[in-house]
DNA sequence: CTTTTATTATGCGATTCGGTATAAAATAAA
DNA sequence: TTTATTTTATACCGAATCGCATAATAAAAG
């Protein structure tokens, strides 16, 4: 319940800075997947105790379901900075999907937390699957939203297969990225996967 | 070594039927994944114990890496049933995704074990990393051959391109399926989907 | 029969798992 | 100082983990 911040609490103060913690949480799950990753790995890698760990972020799905907001406050975060307001929709979807690929590739290749490792979880999940779901249907709708704006003109329709697409385009970027497919390659396939889904705007 | 069929080995039978073994292993990492199946599961699941399990297919890595080929040998096997040699691209994009979408979601949504499963422990598993991009390759491969044959007077860049967007629809099938999208939101992303890449190839 | 070969059954072994109980330590409030 | 509050550190819990060693069993080959 502590808010993070300038009040000082009333105990002993905390000797962590909670969002490096849960970023290299993040970056944990990221890496191995939620159930590959144990307590103890995630110990180790924040250099909090387990039952400090358990104090501040719950148990460890509830540190998952964390981790998938973080990431997803990240990734929007990028884009909402290099994504440009009068863009055509060619071009946003390759700045949207550039964007993404650095995130996905840079250092190891991770792909997506969401759509790489939260997946494998679903099944056995349900909050996990939710928050999936959930995931799945903004995507859609950040699409759309998009080419309502870019591409007005272009029957419903077409708008809404399009943005369809796009996150089609999205989720197999994070796969392929994860697979370890080679960069030139994937901007080979952002390049198509944009001219591709922009052509389907303006016929 | 011992091959399965008529030839009688020289010293105890088995009396497990081992395709029905596979099978019930591969469908016990589908639901599951990978890091989240024990022995122990599999033990369970298919009413041998961890000795014979060893004996019969070694590792768990092992067990997990035949589980993707015999997925992968199934997934061929009905789409090989199913899908006409004299279709339009859109005919036969709706056709497969069809059949995909059945096993995909058929009894529990389970998605693909490949692309939702195997994806997860790609970073830390190399042999699954590689059968995956493997895979990938293959996939995209498939699709393009498919479009060299219904649409030959089409474009090279964009039989390309639409064996890339296919894959990419196959891969977010599969994704949405595991995050219990439901059924008519699946056909809709199917037909448009279709449509959508067969346009591309008709200009 | 005896020997050889392959499978099954039992059980262990060292480790790791998620989670917690308890006490020591560090600060603010009274 | 004393008290209240919060975090950290240590240690522990029972259950589950992968893997294997060993022995019992069942058939074929000699």
């Amino acid at each position: 319940m502590s808010k993070a911040g300038q009040t000082r609490g009333r105990g002993r103060p905390r000797k962590f800075d909670e969002r490096a913690v849960r970023q290299t949480i993040m970056e944990t799950f990221w890496q191995k997947g939620y159930a590959a990753t144990s307590l103890d790995d995630l110990s180790k890698a924040t250099g909090l105790v387990r039952p400090s760990l358990y104090a501040a972020f719950g148990n460890k799905e509830e540190m998952f379901l964390r981790a998938m907001d973080d990431f997803v406050i990240r990734v929007q975060g990028d884009l909402n900075r290099q994504v440009p307001r009068d863009a055509t929709p060619e071009d946003a979807l390759r700045i949207i999907y550039t964007a993404m690929l650095e995130i996905y590739s840079r250092a190891q290749a991770r792909g997506c937390l969401v759509f790489s490792t939260a997946v494998a979880e679903a099944p056995t999940h349900p909050e996990i699957r939710s928050r999936l779901a959930q995931r799945l249907v903004q995507t859609d709708t950040q699409f759309r939203r998009l080419f309502d704006h870019t591409a007005p003109d272009a029957p419903e329709g077409a708008r809404q297969a399009a943005a369809e697409m796009a996150a089609a385009v999205l989720h197999s970027l994070g796969l392929r990225a994860r697979a370890g497919t080679e960069a030139d390659d994937m901007h080979g396939f952002i390049g198509n996967a944009a001219r591709s889904i922009a052509a389907g705007l303006t016929p």
